[in-house]
DNA sequence: ATCTACTGTGTCAACGATGACACACACGCC
DNA sequence: GGCGTGTGTGTCATCGTTGACACAGTAGAT
């Protein structure tokens, strides 16, 4: 049987008594007599009814919605982790998730971000932005925004992790194992934008990282272990293919390195069907490191990775647009840390 | 600078017209003169007026919104890639996506259905139910709900895969490579639902090309060869330990397999990752198939697997969603064709 | 001059929940 | 009796958009 959805005023008329007594009742405020209490809640179960959010987020402006915009779902797991970290933390806190995937378009993004506003959506979260400029459309409307991953704007706050320590830690991890032939594989930082504050990318601190450890250590950077490039394609299906690439050109080097650090595990993923290819065995032959902790734990062999706190970051996230919402204090910036997960893809030099 | 967003009546004012008159100009219908549509836009363009969804989907009863009901978005990306493609449908139709992690938990997705509800969504799609009770609920509602994946409901329409004829591509593939030892790694049908008209699950399906598919061949089912379990730990993080302990199996038996058929993709890392460990080559010792190809492309080596047509079953589940939003008639199934992607993961046998 | 038909515009009552405000009654105390 | 305080309840404007309805004015037909 398909009923149309009660009312208040519905059950207020059921249980004989007026609206601002049912919504007394319903909101658990006010005065009520345990009779009256009793005939609301007996018409709320007759009725079925539930609440029109819809109208209530009208009248008192403020939709318990907030929006998650998206590179691509598809793209990267590490966006998959944020966004369920996120819809947990916002569920649990009585808030709905809209989630709006731009495909590292601009425009896209734009109209996205259009709708969230038209919709009214309390706050809205990035993870990562196509265009810093969407970020700001929404200060001028007064809706808080914050940047999961980077923090490329002004006025948004952000949450993200220590990506010099994080490489930091993976290429520490490398030498400690004997290598000195390391090479390193990541997004070029001259194609990615900058957070704001401190004039670095990612794609910096990561290969700031790796030049630091490898000086710390004595070696000597070999320009031909450097591969920059992007992490995969937005608008392939699927994309190891990058890493493959870097990975079949170090081989193919006349003095070829014993580990490979991929800042990114999809970029891992190409590196080590690469080296399947091959027939090199992991770690034997070579050992490879990812970023991320994404598929690592997918791969054979299980791959040594840098693991970001996607839990954390999207749960804090969260918090921040709440507290922003409900006008609390706010840090400009969370940084939270990577953990180097230890598996099987990386062993002693050879 | 932080503008509150400007209403109908403002922007009205501004241009010296009534509401009606704007809204005819925005909504393109009726009868406006040249010099009221310019000043309207004038106005619409000075004041940045964006129209609230909240109040028209008070007034239309008509939120422009689906829920998307998930198991759990990081379990299987067989999720993330519906998820994907009912969101750029949904957009592209000029719908909103609420997405919903119920985690297998029955009483965690009836709440996410009563905030369905009471968002007043036009649709709900679910990939996949955790408890069929909760769909009903929404029929009793009014609310059209689409099984994507499924069908274990007597109200809902779906969209489902042929699971039958996908597994037995897989089987006679691996047939025509000239193996005859082939097992096969599953969910198993007892602890999965039944689709109710045809009494049969995913798994009955899958398990029965495999059968019919040995038979046909003149192969002998052997029973040690059959490994039924879950796909992947709901619980846990990660999940590829299923496969990789129904591989360690297999190959401990004294006439070990010369192919594994894993009924997905996830449950294909684990067997993979088993292989790896005892030093098997893929496929030179033994051949491996997977189902779903969502991280197929990513292993090593890449896995030939059964291909779901995760951006169809997204595709046509909005659209069957949208087709009943409408009014407009809608089957009560769709079922879609697998496609077998052979890659680099079988071979002929040993 | 009257009647249609078309063009153009404004008024206003919904949609459903909220909460400020007003009111009424009971009790205790001076 | 008058006053204050604590209970308990109802009324109603409001949030912003929509679209049915009413009402003019103009042009052409009879």
């Amino acid at each position: 049987m398909v009923t149309k959805a009660a009312t208040l005023l519905e059950v207020a008329r059921l249980a004989g008594v007026s609206t601002a007594t049912v919504n007394r009742v319903l909101k658990q405020q006010g005065y009520i007599s345990d009779d009256a209490r009793q005939k609301v809640l007996a018409a709320v179960e007759a009725t079925k009814y539930r609440p029109n959010v819809v109208a209530r987020g009208l009248r008192t402006q403020h939709t318990y919605t907030i929006g998650l915009m998206l590179t691509a779902i598809t793209v990267n797991p590490l966006f998959v982790g944020v966004a369920h970290a996120v819809e947990a933390a916002a569920i649990a806190a009585g808030y709905r998730v809209v989630i709006f995937n731009h495909g590292g378009s601009a425009s896209h993004e734009h109209h996205g971000i259009e709708t969230f506003i038209a919709q009214r959506v309390d706050a809205v979260l990035f993870c990562t932005t196509a265009s810093p400029e969407n970020v700001e459309i929404l200060a001028e409307s007064g809706i808080p925004a914050i940047e999961i991953e980077r923090s490329l704007t002004e006025t948004a706050r952000s949450v993200r992790v220590d990506n010099y320590i994080g490489a930091r830690a993976a290429v520490d991890h490398l030498v400690a194992l004997g290598h000195r032939r390391i090479a390193f594989v990541g997004g070029d930082p001259t194609i990615y934008p900058r957070d704001l504050a401190r004039q670095r990318s990612v794609e910096d601190d990561r290969l700031a990282a790796y030049r630091d450890g490898m000086a710390a250590h004595g070696l000597e950077p070999i320009r031909d272990y450097v591969r920059l490039g992007t992490y995969y394609d937005l608008d392939a299906d699927i994309s190891g293919t990058e890493g493959q690439q870097h990975a079949d050109a170090l081989m193919g080097l006349p003095e070829p390195p014993t580990a490979i650090f991929a800042t990114c595990d999809i970029l891992a993923t190409g590196v080590l069907q690469s080296l399947y290819r091959m027939g090199k065995r992991v770690p034997q032959d070579i050992s490879v490191v990812g970023f991320d902790d994404t598929i690592a734990a997918y791969l054979a062999p299980e791959l040594t990775t840098v693991a970001q706190p996607m839990a954390a970051l999207g749960r804090h996230g969260f918090d921040m647009a709440l507290a922003a919402i409900e006008g609390r204090e706010v840090p400009d910036e969370i940084v939270l840390e990577t953990s180097l997960v230890i598996r099987d893809s990386t062993g002693p030099a050879p």
